[in-house]
DNA sequence: CGACAGGTATAGTGATCGCTCTACTTTTTC
DNA sequence: GAAAAAGTAGAGCGATCACTATACCTGTCG
């Protein structure tokens, strides 16, 4: 059973997504959720709210997104570039909608910490991968190298196109997991 | 001899880096360059066009602020880099200008040309620099690779701190010169 | 001198937008 | 089956904002 606070949340990253934060106001994102006014206010009860709550709906379904993969060695640690990939490929390429919204809203404390929280956990999610293939060993700025290259990606994909921009972080990636002995 | 608008341009590259593209109206800007609303229309006639003002203006401090360096080896093709390091620590880590304008306006064409022509530029230095230190070699993806690293550093500095996204951007750029045996 | 290019200062305008309020209906729950 | 919870429809308010229009000043140059 699905809350109609999520299908709203849903409908609300969707359309931010497509259009941005600036180009819609709320009426637009009413119509895009097919709710009323007063609905929509009552689970999100300003503007901002609704983008905080797009942000943690995409937060999650990011966090599935990059799931599962190759269970060993570096293929493993790949994975999440792999899924990102993948994401590039299927959405508009319009950059990362968290950096984005932060772009446009660099004074509102919600957004900026909703926009932590998910890079935190994306940078978690190299340091876990790492950990399991290599235990015990000191990964930490092999996992920076990586999310650094998460992020270059999302952006790189918008400029220069996306296989260029994956085959460049594929690569630098794999070499900076072979120098690390990591195969 | 300084035009007055050279001089309004600068200030309004100034104020969009500081506070952002949303944050602030035409009045604002008007009272950071110190001119009258008449002239600061007469010069760039809609907001749109402030926007790009400043963007172009900065395209070209910043295309300056990456010249000269070391003139052979890896070095000589590392130097922007060190400079976006140098760069990073100056000024108030809010990512990169020019992505956080077409963020904000995906609509306008006028924005996403000059952002595309930046970054165009900007992968170009990496281009040359490369031509010269290799001639003749083809080092396209070697170019892509350090153009996504200078990327994911500009984002990277403002989630998880400058040394950090420094130190991360310039070891996988060591590894990828290394790799095609550039010293 | 006098024309004029380019500046200042500022009030006003029309449109947009976030948000609220009123009045009513449907669904859920005990 | 009644009450309460949650939904719809949509008009309207107050504030903001991009932009314009009016009226005036000033330094330069033929």
């Amino acid at each position: 059973m699905i809350s109609t606070k999520d299908r709203i949340a849903s409908d609300l990253e969707r359309s931010f997504a497509a259009l941005g934060f600036a180009e819609q106001g709320v009426e637009a994102l009413r119509a895009e959720a097919d709710v009323s006014l007063r609905t929509l206010y009552k689970h999100f009860p300003s503007r901002e709210a609704m983008i905080v709550g797009a942000l943690e709906h995409r937060d999650v379904t990011y966090s599935r997104w990059l799931e599962g993969g190759p269970e060993d060695g570096a293929a493993h640690v790949l994975h999440p570039l792999v899924r990102l990939g993948d994401w590039l490929a299927e959405v508009a390429n319009t950059g990362c909608l968290f950096l984005n919204a932060w772009a446009q809203y660099p004074d509102s404390a919600a957004i900026a910490a909703v926009v932590r929280d998910h890079k935190a956990r994306l940078a978690d999610e190299f340091r876990q991968r790492l950990a399991r293939v290599v235990p015990g060993q000191d990964t930490g700025h092999l996992a920076e190298t990586l999310f650094l290259l998460h992020e270059g990606m999302t952006q790189a994909a918008r400029l220069q196109g996306r296989e260029i921009a994956y085959d460049a972080a594929m690569q630098a990636a794999r070499a900076a997991l072979a120098a690390a002995n990591i195969h």
